[in-house]
DNA sequence: ATGTCACTCCTAGAGTGA
């Protein structure tokens, strides 16, 4: 059971690269943050011939959210309990069958933040306690889940390209990981971090600065696991190599693969 | 801080968000 997360920065402009990367790598459930397109003008078609169902929650411009999946979508909600950004398009999360078993995914685009003295920046902090309280309650039940997204934080150093470089910046900054640990010490799992405890690999490049070609980049994108779904936990991987190809997302995918 | 990209709207380039 092959599971991806990956920010595309608008599905419309990255079709031609998200179809291409469906039919190499044939992952049975794929988590997409930014979509930037409504949810009844998504371009389902495409997809939906290489057999995917579709959970969609998008809005007019920017955020949105989808689910992709190669097994039935039983249900889905749009939005996390309580949360403090009500008219964004930041959650999807559905629950999914899977031959003698099942599995809950959601897809999730936490605020950037813009910088610490901005109001988003309060709201990104607010938008993490909605997603800790909402885990919390997630993992009082035993089931297999997989929350991932763009989480727009590099927990630890190891996720910076220069953890000084990195100070001050709103992917980086002390409360942001702070919320991210929490998430760890309800009991989630980082995939990737399970599996490559010190390998130097990032999710995101900047389009500014030459940032792809310079290398400077940061994990900000992450595959949460809850107890059980890491037992599973099989290999994990970042597909660098697709920011290297026309018109790119300024994100790769992250892929966990899962012994279901 | 910003060398880019993708969106929006009084379809042309300024404003926004990242």
């Amino acid at each position: 059971m092959k599971i991806a997360s990956w920010n595309v920065n608008s599905i419309n402009i990255r079709m031609p690269i998200l179809l291409d990367w469906l039919k190499a790598h044939k992952p049975h459930i794929v988590l997409l943050q930014e979509i930037k397109c409504e949810t009844d003008k998504f371009p389902k078609e495409p997809i939906e011939e290489l057999g995917y169902n579709l959970a969609i929650h998008g809005q007019k411009g920017f955020n949105g959210v989808a689910i992709l999946s190669l097994f039935p979508i039983d249900d889905f909600i749009t939005a996390l309990p309580s949360s403090p950004l009500a008219d964004h398009a930041r959650y999807i999360e559905a629950t999914i069958s899977i031959p003698g078993s099942a599995i809950r995914v959601g897809s999730v685009y936490v605020p950037n933040g813009e910088n610490l003295d901005s109001a988003k920046y309060q709201q990104k902090l607010q938008f993490f306690d909605a997603l800790h309280a909402h885990c919390s309650e997630l993992l009082q039940r035993d089931e297999h889940i997989v929350i991932g997204g763009d989480f727009n934080v590099a927990p630890e150093d190891i996720d910076t390209f220069n953890p000084d470089a990195a100070q001050g910046s709103v992917l980086f900054d002390m409360p942001s990981r702070k919320k991210f640990r929490s998430l760890l010490n309800l009991g989630m799992y980082n995939a990737f971090r399970l599996i490559h405890p010190t390998e130097h690999q990032f999710s995101w490049w900047d389009y500014r600065q030459g940032s792809w070609q310079r290398n400077l980049g940061m994990m900000i994108d992450h595959l949460l696991l809850s107890p059980s779904s890491a037992d599973k936990l099989k290999s994990a991987e970042i597909h660098s190599k697709l920011r290297g190809l026309e018109k790119p997302s300024d994100h790769v995918p992250v892929v966990c693969e899962l012994e279901l």
